[in-house]
DNA sequence: TGCATGTTTCGACGCGCATCGAAGCATTGA
DNA sequence: TCAATGCTTCGATGCGCGTCGAAACATGCA
């Protein structure tokens, strides 16, 4: 008798119908909440606990801590790839979403998380940074900043040297709970933003967390970080 | 509600140990009567017979009955690679206690994969199809067949042009779970194998789904491929 | 500090399903 | 026609596990 890696005890994991609603709302590689999970699964917070518990155990999940919150992700691309053969086997069908509103729309696409710029645009712009080399993520939710990118963030008028960092970091990866992707923060995010205020970069809206970003903000995210305005609609 | 295509209601089918225990059995491709897999899965005839007819009525095998008996085989390829998918997301990192044992070894290194060639060998083979230019790998998980591939292939004895490709196309990727690469299947992996069974270049050893590479066989791999016996072990 | 929210743990309930014994069919051979 | 073999169906048993209520824990906000 061959001892076969646990094929059964994979399958078992999917083969609840609770887990794999799990599964197939985290299809997309971004993280999602437990609560979100629970309800995307309709069972009560609970159950999905247990069920996020045993999914995370066998290796299928990673999980990280954000506040009250835990974000569940798929482990991998290979988990991902092993789901997507296994219901290529049976009947698929089309999967819905629901509509958001204007409101919704505008908050989804540029607003301040607590004290840095989150969204579609705050996501962009860390992108840039990346890209860029000005930035490089590192080990416990850090972004490390290059000499490259402490040259640039002087040319924008940002002296770094005198940024003090707290006791997690000077720049750190805040998990957006729209785009479920990381973007800037910690203390750099927060004078990065700044300084977007000042350079009116980009504006607040009344009564609300979102942001406008500004004609001038558009030609400043080109120019700097390679952000087309068409390419995040 | 999004009412996803039942990849729990085929996981479910896989998780039973037993009925995993069954699948494996057949992942050569070939059919088995309804006592051997009832003997493999370590359950009773009337337990297994009930669990065939669960897979039955899932899709997952197909059934021929030949006097009194009823030959089972798998529905079909996209059912093995399914199989192996699920396999390949076992225990990857963790450190192997055990050495493997010696029929593990063998299968690792050449086996059938439902109806092609698999393991080690599969992998050099499909490399060394990829190397003389004869297939280039296409979208969609495919191989394309190149004019000087076709010209190869039709030198060894095998008429392309007369293969029917399937709606996967001609000659597909498939991942390979002890190796975590692409060899080669698809209705030109099928003939491709059955071309080295009937030139003696590999056997089939008796109950298990390894093969063995003959002295001739390395001849020819050498030969045809470029492939060095010792660059595999 | 107190309250609200998100998440996990504990405990108990109840359904579902795997399992096997016994019996029923089907096929083969004498 | 009778017996043997291979497989399936039926029925009863028992356990595993999914489920949710209650409560503990953690975090954020006023």
């Amino acid at each position: 008798m061959t001892t076969q890696p646990n094929i059964a005890a994979v399958a078992f994991l999917i083969a609840e119908p609770a887990r794999a609603a799990m599964l197939s709302a985290l299809l997309d590689g971004r993280a999602r909440p437990a609560g979100e999970l629970a309800h995307a699964a309709s069972v009560t917070p609970q159950t999905a606990s247990s069920h996020l518990g045993k999914l995370l155990a066998g290796g299928l999940l990673a999980v990280e801590t954000q506040g009250r919150h835990r974000y569940y992700r798929l482990a991998g691309s290979h988990i991902a790839l092993a789901l997507e053969t296994l219901a290529s086997i049976g009947p698929t069908e089309s999967v819905r979403r629901k509509p958001l509103t204007r409101g919704a729309q505008k908050l989804r696409f540029a607003r301040c998380c607590y004290d840095h710029l989150a969204g579609r645009v705050g996501i962009a712009v860390t992108h840039g940074l990346l890209e860029k080399g000005f930035l490089v993520a590192a080990e416990k939710k850090r972004f490390d900043l290059t000499p490259a990118g402490t040259k640039w963030f002087d040319r924008m008028g940002v002296d770094t040297t005198a940024i003090k960092p707290t006791r997690y970091g000077l720049a750190r990866q805040c998990l957006d709970w729209t785009e479920r992707q990381h973007h800037l923060a910690g203390p750099l995010g927060v004078h990065l933003i700044n300084l977007l205020f000042a350079e009116s970069c980009i504006r607040r809206l009344p009564s609300s967390r979102a942001v406008n970003v500004t004609p001038k903000g558009w030609k400043v995210l080109k120019e700097h970080l390679g952000i087309e305005e068409w390419s995040l609609l």
